[in-house]
DNA sequence: TTAATTTGTTAGTCATAACTAACTTTTTTA
DNA sequence: TAAAAAAGTTAGTTATGACTAACAAATTAA
């Protein structure tokens, strides 16, 4: 079956699922993702996302047994890689030529993964010279769909006197993302952990001659890659 | 009303059929456009046009009495306008920046113009530097909305002899615009009409030191500036 | 190991937007 | 001006993708 045929034929829905999928096949390391946690991460009742994965198991995109947790066929698997290309290629075409910030863009890319036309992702693509991440850090599969999936390691699980460069932040929350700027952190900024706090888990840090305190909330939305 | 509130909450359909409309009202000149008309044009059903009409109607879009001709509000005007300019604005960045030919822009572009953020938009126009027409040599209207009609003369109404100027040509078929761009012609190319034959209306044309016959349906999608 | 809780499924409803078939009104033509 | 044609409307159906409420299976806790 060729790529052409693979993302063909697919309303906007059904791309949102796979793609939802898949990001929780690889965030969720146990490799096992239900269908309630389907319907909470899309936002949608649990019956909803029952109805989509019959539609998406008749399509052979999805593979699970009744009561069973939930699997991606190669070519649901493909669908997702391309999607989340186009919707960091797009991401990073806004930041870079269009004066989005990098709060901004999320929403919009949402919109503009669904757009059908190979040669629009292939030819934004090499306008912008093959970008290799997006504006958040993570990595941009290329036209084959292949990329390196970068480990995960969240600047909360790092011990005390830590020492670690951002990697990639979450990009779904525009406040924290706002909040992340302004605080003065960025892509390949140097961290180093002061502090862990017992007693609410916050964490006191260092970057930029800078200390500041953070919740465990905030530090499980920021990557790291220890040094 | 502000403009914020124009673009909002409206469903691609919604917004084709409010396109679909202004279109066919300044193209018939004679200002009237009914209901099996506007169906024709978006390739559906009567009864499909008649219950969109319906709800456009309920929004304050659209006016029209039972059995009447349908017109629109200068809310729908103006929404109408602002995709224009959209579809316009990526058709002129897909041939500008990305090497896409005029033939395969009206397609992605109809899917462009729905993406829903207005910063989107008025940067892709400021990237651009503000470009006044399109491919296909269409006004492209201004953030405020603003825009010239330019009067639609076809080729097909000149008197033999006469001496024009290629201003613009039709865009939703792409076999017409190859053809176009395989005799030679472009924009701006200067065309005399040599002969009018009355047998079948076919014209025999001159320009580039080039002579060609076209028919009476190709010369009807060719806009001309009388010199 | 039984009971409670969580997870997953089914049935039935609603909104959107398409369709066909049948009907009504308006316009055209004979 | 009466009949025919065209234009417009209505009713009823289908598909997609949401929802709630009720129910069943699997897991966890007592
Ligand atoms: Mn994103
Ligand atoms: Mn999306
Ligand atoms: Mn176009
Ligand atoms: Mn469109």
């Amino acid at each position: 079956m060729t790529n052409k045929l693979n993302l063909k034929n697919l309303t906007k829905s059904e791309e949102d699922y796979l793609k939802a999928l898949f990001q929780l096949l690889i965030e969720d390391d146990s490799g096992k993702v239900g269908n309630n946690q389907l319907a909470d991460y899309l936002k949608v009742s649990p019956a909803s996302t029952n109805n989509m994965i019959k539609k998406l198991k008749a399509k052979k995109y999805v593979v699970s047994e009744k009561y069973g947790k939930l699997e991606l066929t190669e070519e649901g698997k493909s669908i997702a890689v391309r999607l989340i290309r186009k919707h960091r290629l797009w991401e990073t075409f806004l930041c870079n030529y269009l004066n989005f910030s990098w709060d901004e863009v999320h929403e919009v890319a949402e919109q503009l993964e669904h757009i059908k036309s190979q040669k629009l992702v292939n030819e934004l693509d090499r306008f912008m010279d093959f970008p290799s991440k997006d504006p958040h850090g993570e990595v941009i599969p290329n036209a084959d769909g292949e990329y390196f999936v970068l480990p995960k390691i969240t600047l909360s699980s790092l011990e005390e006197g830590a020492v670690c460069q951002l990697v990639s932040v979450n990009d779904a929350s525009v406040t924290f993302l706002k909040y992340v700027s302004e605080i003065g952190l960025a892509l390949s900024s140097e961290i180093k952990v002061l502090e862990v706090r017992e007693f609410d888990s916050s964490i006191r840090i260092q970057f930029n001659q800078v200390e500041e305190t953070v919740t465990r909330k905030f530090a499980d939305n920021v990557f790291v890659k220890v040094i």
